[in-house]
DNA sequence: CTAGAGATTCTCT
DNA sequence: GAGAATCTCTAGG
């Protein structure tokens, strides 16, 4: 007998820490997104940490600009950023305001409006790949540009929201290096994510891609 | 399951 | 102009 996921939001205080300590906090809660045609929930089972300036994988090594803005501010906030001229990915800010370290969504469980996500993912052959991936759960919960920035722990309806969930034991989170990121040479294994889940998504290391001729 | 390559445009140098 | 915190398709085991 599985108990309930608590469903009250996660307070700012939650974000406000090294983020070291909240990555694998965030595995298990949900994330839910308001559309107008209702909610799509995920349950995450799979994130990564960057930890600002100090970081070489980090968006924000080289400083502050228009981009990576939302990562210097305060806690509890939504970083979308645009990728591989297709793609938006989602983070989490995470520190006191000005520290710019940030959690990436790589993957999670649709654990409700599970019909709105598969039309987003008409490419998914089954469920458990509607967001297995970091811009496959971005597009399973129709995130991009337009989100970057929202405040995921403000009060009453807004598009994003992060719920309490169910906490994953200790001895349930696995951690490894980083999926495709260049510049810090795998050295930091700051991937975390549920033990034998089916919704993680597969490793595959970084491959710079070459220009045809 | 694994591996390789094309897609497509933004961002910063 | 280079390269990107990726995904999908194809081919092969």
């Amino acid at each position: 007998m599985i108990a309930p996921p608590d469903r009250t939001p996660l307070p700012r205080e939650f974000f406000d820490r090294p983020v070291l300590e909240v990555a694998p906090d965030l595995l298990g809660r949900i994330l839910v997104r308001s559309t107008p045609d209702g909610p799509i929930a995920v349950r995450l089972t799979e994130v990564e940490a960057y930890d600002g300036p100090n970081d070489p994988g980090s968006h924000a090594y080289r400083g502050r600009t228009p981009r990576n803005d939302v990562m210097f501010g305060p806690p509890g906030h939504v970083y979308v950023y645009f990728t591989y001229g297709m793609w938006f990915c989602m983070n989490l800010v995470c520190g006191p305001d000005g520290t710019a370290s940030a959690v990436l969504l790589r993957a999670g469980e649709v654990v409700e409006g599970a019909e709105l996500a598969r039309k987003r993912r008409l490419s998914a052959r089954n469920d458990k790949e509607l967001a297995k991936g970091p811009a496959r759960l971005a597009t399973a919960l129709d995130v991009g540009r337009a989100l970057d920035g929202t405040d995921a722990c403000a009060a009453g309806e807004t598009p994003l929201k992060m719920l309490t969930g169910t906490p994953i034991a200790r001895d349930q989170v696995r951690n490894g290096p980083r999926t495709g990121v260049s510049g810090d040479g795998g050295v930091h294994p700051w991937r975390f994510w549920i033990a034998n889940d089916p919704t993680v998504s597969p490793y595959r290391a970084h491959a710079p891609r070459r220009r045809s001729s």
